[in-house]
RNA sequence: GGAGGGGUGGCCGAGUGGUUAAAGGCAGCAGACUGUAAAUCUGCCCGCAUUGCGUACGCUGGUUCGAAUCCAGCCCCCUCCA
């Protein structure tokens, strides 16, 4: 097992506060991780990114191993030297690329064959591949094991399949993966909404005994109230001394209600990708800067932030920007999402330790209602 | 003054007798985005009302069952020649 210690510092209900350490740094939890595929957090400067809060950003095995390649990565010292960030790095087994490129693809139980949406040219992805490519190549501080996500709706046998399946690869992942003291491996939790089946995967991953614990196959399409749901009935099978991270998710009111169920560890793409589109989110919920109401606003959007991007700027010049498609317009607004995620699981840290997590849970729920 | 070309919905621009309220693009207005094939995608975009009706392709008149499309006159724009 790795040595990752993971302390947790207060409880509050169901929601914990702490550090899970790593040699690259330490992880506050919850902790938000900026969505970093291709080498890079979309928009930004890592200098910003980090500066806004984030103590660790998500890579991906499938977009690096098809460009540069993950030899080549090696090559060039590895990811953190490569795209210039010292702090942890957790990447994406490729498995849900895997599930969201299905055209592209033909399953076996030994892995996944696929076709590059690049160029069309066939790869092999396997749970002993994706762990070289993680921890050997890319040299993540934190590898996910390669898994299935199934489609929501799908039927019960086939959740249940394919939570076997991943069952499987996450056993092989482990095996491949051997004992390291200074990376991490996660397992994931599958098994749709069923109860029964999110227990078994959950006792089962314990018994292959991962360093930490994420739940796969959520914000699916299966709606708020049905994550929660399936969270609610999930997160107590998994060991409590030991992180638990729910895999892309999400938007404000998710990573609220998640926390309050016990998740410690999230990512996603919405602050970078809304950002890009003229969305800006905020304590008062989503705003569209390109609205033409915004045209004359003077105001920023948060002058108790201390970030430039929410605290320096006037809507009216975000609306401009993004009317007239300047770049600066898609930096700015992923600069001060990034800020928000980052302040939102800051003042849910705070609330946890100070045990008026309830409190902020109450008065951010009545904001976002609409 | 002469020769030729042209005036289409906010703009650009297809369309040359009916299937055209009129392609497409832009601008405009809104929506979506959750382990990133996304600086992307979707909807609306003449007016009014439930299928519908009324106005519309420079202006006026004409031909025709029917015209943005054909004819005549007029107005304007562009190119070339004097």
């Amino acid at each position: 097992m790795a040595e990752f210690p993971f302390d947790i510092h207060a409880q509050d209900g169901d929601a914990r506060t702490g550090v899970l350490k790593t040699p690259r740094g330490d992880i506050r939890t919850p902790a938000f991780m900026p969505v970093g595929t291709a080498g890079t957090v979309k928009a930004l400067y890592l200098d910003q990114v980090r500066g806004a809060g984030s103590d660790i950003l998500l890579g991906n095995t499938y977009h690096l191993m098809l460009r540069p390649t993950a030899e080549r990565v090696k090559r060039l010292g590895g990811l953190h030297d490569f795209m210039r960030w010292d702090g942890p790095i957790l990447t994406d087994s490729g498995g849900f690329q895997v599930w969201s490129l299905s055209d592209l693809r033909k399953m076996t139980e030994e892995g996944v064959e696929f076709r590059s949406h690049l160029d069309g040219s066939k790869h092999m992805l396997t749970p002993e591949r994706s762990i070289e490519i993680q921890a050997d190549l890319l040299g993540a501080d934190i590898s996910m094991q390669f898994d299935e996500c199934t489609e929501f709706g799908c039927t019960r046998d086939e959740a249940a399949r394919s939570m076997d399946l991943s069952l499987r690869w996450g056993a092989r992942s482990k095996t491949a993966f051997g004992e390291r003291t200074d990376q991490a491996l996660f397992g994931i939790i599958q098994g749709e909404t069923h109860e029964d089946l999110r227990r078994e995967s959950a006792e089962r991953s314990i018994e292959i005994g991962y360093d930490g614990y994420a739940i796969g196959g959520l914000a699916v399409g299966e709606g708020h109230d049905k994550m929660c749901e399936v969270l609610s009935f999930t997160t107590p099978h998994l060991p409590a001394d030991r992180p638990r991270y729910l895999m892309g998710v999400g938007k404000p009111i998710d990573i609220l209600e998640s926390v309050a169920r016990g998740v410690d560890m999230f990512d996603c793409v919405l602050p970078t990708r809304s950002g890009r589109h003229g969305q800006a989110w905020t304590w008062d919920g989503p705003i569209n800067l390109k609205n033409a109401r915004f045209a004359e606003d003077t105001d920023p959007i948060d002058p108790e932030s201390d970030c430039p991007a929410s605290r320096d700027y006037s809507k009216a010049y975000l609306n401009h920007l993004f009317k007239a498609g300047e770049y600066l317009g898609p930096m700015l607004l992923s600069w001060h999402n990034i800020a928000f995620f980052q302040a939102l699981m800051a003042a849910m840290r705070a609330a946890i330790a100070e045990g008026r997590f309830e409190d902020l849970r109450r008065d951010l729920k009545a904001r976002w209602a609409a």
